[in-house]
RNA sequence: GCCCUUGUAGCUCAGCUGGUAGAGCAAUUGAUUUGUAAUCAAUAGGUCCGCGGUUCGAGUCCGUGCGGGGGCACCA
């Protein structure tokens, strides 16, 4: 005889066994209408399910996540239905829930063309409008694995296998139709609603591993009502809209071609953009007691094979055999050439924490399915940065990088910021003791920036543990940027020495590390996280003067000198066009500030100030502009 | 690298079932002299991604290579 709890403390004693859908009935009318799902005990559970004993119960509906999920769950359950209805012989693998959506894998020679897809949606809804009852049954493994076998259903029966040998397995029934399944499931597909849409199909690896057969993957999306899908599709919208890509071509800053796939032509705004990130952060690493250096692009073989590169990713190396058949590689890393500058010369523990920068300009050959944008190329500028220190200089050096990382993304507009920390691997070099040292040093580190983060159990590098930085840009994306990592291997192997107090040779550790990664792709996160509209002192084209007319051509140059003069960047624009058709033209190309300027202006030796984004007009004398955006012309920390 | 998809003027795109290319914007020239998001007109502009094939004839069909896009795998 249950006696019910309920998540408000409330509770109901039943005289038999009952369902989710009895307690439902028990408490609301609207709530037996919207309940989907059923937790018991914490236990997710269908709402069929009969509950014999004394339980905690918490009833789902679409307002849940849990409810939200399972309508997910659900849409990809009759994606595979519909699927099977449409196209019989094709085999059902797994469709999981993922966020905002979910996808389906199948297998089937054919590809699924777009017509498929339309005709695989409408399929869906006709099977909602079925409000098909689910049907739950255990299975025996052996007569489950045999059925799904016999139906030939082969990725079915190897999933079923891999199920541990203390959970049941279960089929899930609409009709005739079954899959397998952990479940819980909604009471009936009318439960899913419609507002769902299949997004796209692509290829996707049995079990992600590439050596697999390649599946077909539907992706779908789906929600609890109208609304939520049509902002959820204004929200893709939104994010094509600020697609770098796109935004580089509009705005002249960059493209690509063919004769070199994976590597950036930069145009004149794109590489003033890339200097002014690289002048701000010479300026700040200098203050932080960095020296930069730079090491050649092109180094002998027998370094990489030094330094283990040659054997770990010799695969992805640029390699160049010259005539008299020496072989060079082109540096995919900047360590290697870093770690020589410091072998040059003897060095004291006195130097040491030894902080040398560079921004080494890296190639990696990539596959060329990675490739995407600016966000993934195959020739990028690491702001790299390598930290030879002793074993008791761990922590407070890794204290400073975080600092000035968090500090310089905050700068750029990054305030968002979540860490991800990864301890030792099981296949590693060194020994414990240092490593113990190395990981509270980081550690520490991690919990002094008071943010947000996640320990990586065994996800470090064999050489060492790492910090990661992921910051959060403006419409919610997370973007993995910086890193620092402890290195107790590349010092030994390249043979780096000090000598200690003592007069003993001693090894150093080296910390690696980044803060935007590649500067390449941190431009284009920039692009997109403000949608191209750049604060002032980073845009690449901060003003443009705009003569009223061709009658004050004269005065509009002067300005526009005067202000390139005080470091602003400035062009004047004297085409033969009316002043709309200007004002539209560098509106649309992102110019933060316009100066419009005419009879009133040269009278008064001032400007009207047009703001991007603003219909609004503000005069100024020009001596009162010049001093205002210059001291806006710069990073507020500088 | 793998699966799907795609490649036409500087850009965005049209071109039905094969009959040797078209628009808008941009460019150039001329007119207009403009006060806050597209002034008007004329002109010029294309080995329809490359290579091969089918065909009397290929932008269109087939094969192949390269590039782009969406995923998967990869990401020191």
């Amino acid at each position: 005889m249950p006696n019910i709890k309920l998540p408000d403390g409330k509770q109901i004693k039943f005289d038999k066994p009952i369902s989710g859908f009895d307690i439902c009935n028990k408490i609301s009318k609207s709530l037996s209408k919207n309940a989907l799902i059923m937790s018991v005990n914490g236990e997710p559970k269908d709402l069929f399910f009969n509950i014999k004993k004394d339980s905690s119960v918490k009833i789902f509906t679409a307002k849940d996540p849990e409810g939200l999920d399972t309508i997910r769950h659900d849409t990809a359950h009759i994606l595979a239905m519909a699927v099977q209805e449409l196209f019989p012989g094709t085999q059902v693998t797994i469709g999981p829930v993922i966020q905002d959506g979910f996808y389906y894998d199948f297998s089937r020679k054919e590809p699924f063309t777009q017509e498929d897809l339309d005709k695989i949606e409408k399929k869906m809804r006709e099977i909602v409008d079925r409000d098909e009852k689910t049907r739950r049954e255990v299975w025996e493994r052996k007569k489950a694995i045999d059925h799904f076998k016999k139906n030939g259903e082969i990725y079915k029966s190897e999933i079923i296998k891999s199920i541990p040998e203390n959970e049941e397995v279960s089929l899930y029934f609409h009709g005739e139709w079954h899959d397998l399944c952990r479940g819980p499931h909604l009471p009936s597909t009318g439960k899913i609603g419609k507002y769902f849409k299949l997004m796209k199909v692509s290829g996707a690896y049995w079990r992600g591993d590439s050596k697999n057969e390649m599946l077909q993957r539907i992706y779908g999306t789906s929600w609890a009502s109208q609304k939520e899908l049509d902002d959820y599709l204004k929200r893709i919208e939104e994010a094509e809209k600020r697609d770098h890509r796109k935004l580089g071509k509009e705005m002249d800053l960059f493209h690509f071609r063919e004769e070199s796939p994976g590597s950036v032509f930069w145009h004149e705004k794109g590489w003033t953009l890339f200097q002014k990130l690289i002048d701000y952060m010479r300026l700040r690493q200098k203050r932080a007691g960095y020296k930069e250096i730079n090491t050649p692009e092109i180094l002998d073989r027998s370094l990489w094979e030094k330094s283990g590169h040659w054997e770990k990713f010799g695969e992805h190396m640029y390699t160049s055999t010259t005539p008299d058949e020496k072989i060079f590689a082109v540096k995919p890393m900047n360590c290697p050439g870093c770690v020589q500058v410091f072998n040059q010369g003897l060095k004291s523990y006195r130097d040491l924490p030894l902080k040398m920068s560079e921004f080494g300009k890296v190639h990696r050959y990539e596959p060329s399915g990675a490739l995407h944008g600016l966000m993934r190329v195959r020739a990028f500028t690491q702001d790299d940065a390598h930290i030879f220190c002793t074993e008791d200089q761990i922590t407070s050096e890794s204290l400073s990088v975080t600092n000035l990382i968090l500090d310089i993304y905050k700068e750029l507009g990054f305030s968002d910021v979540i860490l991800k920390y990864s301890d030792r691997p099981d296949v590693r070099v060194g020994d414990d003791e240092i490593w113990d040292k190395s990981e509270s040093a980081l550690l520490e580190a991690v919990k002094a920036t008071k943010l947000e983060y996640s320990v990586n159990k065994g996800e470090g590098a064999f050489y060492g543990p790492k910090i990661e930085f992921v910051l959060r840009d403006a419409i919610g994306r997370d973007w993995q940027c910086g890193t620092l990592q402890v290195d107790l291997n590349l010092p030994e192997r390249l043979g780096a020495s000090y000598v200690d107090k003592d007069g003993s040779k001693k090894v150093p550790v080296m910390l690696h590390r980044a803060l935007f990664g590649s500067l390449e792709r941190f431009i284009g996160i920039l692009i997109e996280n403000y949608a191209g509209k750049f604060p002032f002192w980073i845009s690449p084209l901060q003003v443009v003067v705009i003569p009223v007319s061709d009658e004050f051509d004269k005065y509009a140059k002067e300005i526009t000198s005067k202000i390139n003069s005080s470091g602003i960047n400035c062009q004047v624009d004297l085409k033969n066009h009316n002043l709309n058709y200007k004002i539209r033209e560098h509106s649309l190309s992102k110019v933060p500030i316009l100066l419009i300027c005419g009879k009133k202006e040269v009278d008064s030796n001032s400007v009207t100030i047009r703001r991007l984004d603003s219909n609004k007009q503000e005069n100024m004398k020009l001596n009162k502009f010049l001093e205002k955006y210059t001291a806006l012309n710069k990073a507020s920390s500088n």
